[in-house]
DNA sequence: TCTAAAGTTCGATTATAATCGAAATTCCGA
DNA sequence: TCGGAATTTCGATTATAATCGAACTTTAGA
């Protein structure tokens, strides 16, 4: 079985998750989730392909970021928001306000 | 004369602001710049050399995070607290705030 | 028990960035 | 006008990361 890595909260850099935030696809991904709550991996439609995605989630898993659940052949994402709210509060607030300010949102899913 | 490019307003993106402040270097930078007010560019102590340091301003004032203003040899640098609290209401202080509470502020000046 | 689904891992490629030292630039002041 | 100071640019090297397709793993269900 599959062990995934999860870093303590107090182990959450804070360089690491702004690096993991700054890419687009990334971003996009913790939005959806922090919208909608708990996702199923495969079910956000991104332009990259599956070996890619899992590569961001992965990058996400391990910044601290995101809750990763396996359940049979799926994986559960979700935002650890009471660690990142304890290790650093309001920053991710502040960086998805910024993101829909931004209107990258809009424009992330309309590949050129 | 050296033409500095500096961004408009609104075209400071959030992802290149995010990756420009997930560097150590250049996040320290930045906190020192925000609490002391308008720097000379040599003079904040980091580990790196000349080159190097130069290739972190111009990464930052292209993100559109600090403005550089050129004066004889010299080259004074301030954060662009208007224009990114217009594009982005929040989003630095929450930064600099997480980057306090990380610790991280204490460990930079220090090499290993 | 076979197969399909979900996702990861692997290997390769390409792109981007960090870093340094040396050389160049620009301007100030003796 | 000459020299030094502050900084950038250049060229090279090395490191990191994004991306893809193919192969693999694991599990659920027919």
């Amino acid at each position: 079985m599959k062990m995934l890595h999860h870093p303590d909260r107090q182990d959450i850099q804070l360089s690491s998750v702004l690096y993991a935030l700054s890419d687009p696809v990334r971003l996009y991904l913790v939005d959806v989730i922090h919208k909608s709550g708990e996702r199923r991996c495969g079910d956000i439609a991104v332009p990259v392909v599956k070996s890619t995605l899992s590569h961001h989630y992965r990058t996400l898993r391990e910044a601290g970021i995101l809750h990763v659940r396996v359940q049979g052949t799926q994986r559960f994402s979700s935002i650890r928001t009471e660690d990142l709210e304890a290790r650093f509060p309001g920053l991710l607030g502040s960086i998805l306000d910024a993101y829909h300010a931004s209107g990258e949102a809009e424009r992330l899913t309309a590949p050129s």
